[in-house]
DNA sequence: CTCATGTTGATAGTAATACTATTATATTTG
DNA sequence: CAAATATAATAGTATTACTATCAACATGAG
């Protein structure tokens, strides 16, 4: 692959945080501290003052960053969202036919996290094991409506039009693209969240990636065109 | 339909409690006044303080039947997958084509959550809104192992086991029949969270239950056996 | 060099939460 | 009626999720 000097930034909306902690070394530490807590003790344990201590800073100046432990999980996964709609670009671009296109939005939606590092501070891995055990949390609560209107949930729309649009192209007549990309999503993560915690609840398939299979399978018959016509 | 003097009780694995909520007026108020204060607040805002006040009681009253709000919110739960099973035995048994079984399933897993007079003090309308906005909260931490020793997720279990089956019945090849399950469960639980609070991110039909028929169409395409053959 | 500004650290404080403990008072049961 | 049990009332604790204040230090503009 070629390798540039300039960097890639993924831009996250500003209402999420105080002040952007891209531009400080605290903030940076803020960022890549708290990636690190969360995966280990879960998000309803960690608070801001074990953050602080692990990056060897205080509650108050964490504070000036976010407003609460909520923000900044909403920072992480509208990150991850960001990042995702630059992987589904690289992935795709270029490619001409829509079925292949597809095929590789569901690569990218449905596979393992892996480590990248065009970006330094944040743990990848870890924040893909973030995003399946919390980020439903984000959505998951009474305050929805308002981090909707605050367009906290925008990059992910995007990203779900964007795979719908492709299932579109393909087959025009399909009623329900959001809701198969969304299945997607959502159910990808909690399988590999069940492989791991509550293994009865899925199917783990020796020498295969079997979530990316089921769900690569289940797309393509789904949308299938021929006995689709009323 | 007939109507049976004798009534049903939905068990529910006795870890999850301290002292049965079904044994006494008190329990009874418990129940019936988390579902509604749960629902109203959400979970995070919930307390056994404001709940003790709702009933006119008191905090270490409600402490002596549950021991913490997680386990309330997992009595429920339980509570809830226990009468899924019963309501998918009444809807199944006896009826001998599995493809119309299978059907008949998906209909008790994916469809708007209705009152049943046969519990009085369950509002199972509330419930099953709690179960599709609060319910994944009872795994997504890191208690899961030990809730899932204790049992707790015993009864959801059976049930993605039992619609199994149906499945492998009608292909016996079909790879990844709990994953199937599971999807369609949760999937069909998000796609009415997302109806109500981010409706871009799933699709309404007018005059259908179009999740309902969505989930529908993708099992019985996805579970065909024609092309299904190494 | 110095003044102004901004960033961080240190410390303190608050209301609410998630409990535990103790005792008194009803109510049920044997 | 006595004994056991259930509930209410009250108090108390450690922790959480913040807010407020102030001092120390760095940076950069004039």
């Amino acid at each position: 692959m070629i390798s540039f000097e300039s960097k890639i930034i993924i831009q996250v909306n500003d209402n999420v945080y105080l002040k952007s902690p891209e531009t400080s070394d605290l903030g940076k530490k803020i960022v890549k501290g708290s990636i690190e807590l969360i995966d280990e003790m879960g998000f309803e344990d960690f608070t801001f003052k074990k953050l602080a201590h692990r990056i060897s800073s205080t509650e108050a100046s964490i504070y000036r960053y976010f407003e609460s432990k909520h923000s900044l999980l909403s920072y992480l996964v509208l990150w991850y969202w960001g990042w995702q709609q630059y992987r589904l670009s690289m992935r795709i671009t270029n490619i001409e036919d829509p079925v292949e296109r597809l095929r590789r939005a569901i690569i990218v939606l449905t596979e393992q996290i892996e480590e990248d590092s065009t970006f330094s501070q944040i743990n990848e891995v870890l924040l893909g094991k973030i995003v399946i055990a919390e980020s439903s949390k984000i959505f998951l609560n009474k305050k929805v409506s308002q981090d909707n209107d605050s367009g906290f949930f925008l990059p992910y729309k995007e990203l779900v039009q964007a795979v719908s649009d492709i299932i579109l192209e393909i087959n025009t007549n399909f009623k329900y693209p959001h809701m198969l990309v969304t299945t997607i999503i959502e159910g990808s993560h909690h399988q590999r969240y069940f492989a791991e915690h509550l293994p009865r609840l899925t199917n783990v398939v020796e020498g295969e990636d079997a979530i990316t299979s089921f769900y690569q399978e289940m797309v393509i018959k789904i949308i299938e065109k021929n006995n689709n016509g009323k």
